[in-house]
DNA sequence: GTCACCCTTCGAGTGCGCTCCAAGTCAAAT
DNA sequence: ATTTGACTTGGAGCGCACTCGAAGGGTGAC
């Protein structure tokens, strides 16, 4: 599929496209014969854990170290599940401390419900 | 208390208190005979809100904005709170995203954790 | 008094993650 | 044959939220 095509399927920009491959997250997407991208199923399924990743606030670099990782294959699988069950602590401290703050902020507008200045 | 007091107590550096108060984040801290900050205890209590506002995600743009409307008064309660309440959806909703995030996440740990490729 | 040190302002620089531009290629439509 | 439009690359630019540097001033210890 065309790289509009992987854009639209995956919500990032062709330009986004561009830049992953460019900086190493994703390899070697086939080209057609004009030397155009030509995405498979499987870098749409890559590239859909990829966001889950960033949404999750993994920093690119970090992505980078994963991308290449699984490039080397199979042998490297116990350092990818290391560098996911430490990002996995980080998101569930992440969604701990965002709950504390939903509460912070629920007792802020509750204030300013009953007219309290706050 | 002097602008290392206050960056050691409210966790943000002296550098960036001076940025958000030329931005316009804090109003008017006092000065002591020398020119030199001196802050009270109210604008820490402040500094701790505007973290939390930082930390879930409310852009520095909106912050001013609430800050502008904290400083032109009372009348302005319930644009504030609109405009808290807003923000509360966004983080609310980045709790449940997040907590999608987290199951996929710990799918895939388990795959790698049997020793399926993933 | 002079040294060290922290403070002031203003403006420039940084890192991240894109985002866009220029110059050129290729294929299909007219 | 030419136009249109999407694609290619490499590199420059941008927005955000800081972060730092330069130049200068005040205060306290020796």
């Amino acid at each position: 599929m065309t790289i509009q095509e992987a854009a639209r399927r995956s919500g990032l920009s062709a330009h986004t496209l561009r830049y992953y491959e460019r900086i190493g997250l994703i390899h070697s997407v086939g080209r057609n014969s004009s030397g155009h991208r030509d995405y498979a199923e499987e870098d749409l399924r890559w590239l859909e854990f990829l966001t889950r990743l960033r949404t999750t606030g993994m920093p690119i670099a970090e992505m980078c170290r994963y991308a290449e990782l699984r490039r080397r294959g199979p042998h490297t699988a116990d350092e990818r599940r290391e560098l996911l069950e430490s990002h996995r602590e980080r998101v569930s401290s992440r969604i701990a401390q965002l709950t504390q703050d939903l509460k912070v902020l629920d007792y802020k507008i509750d204030n300013y419900r009953e007219g309290r200045q706050s």
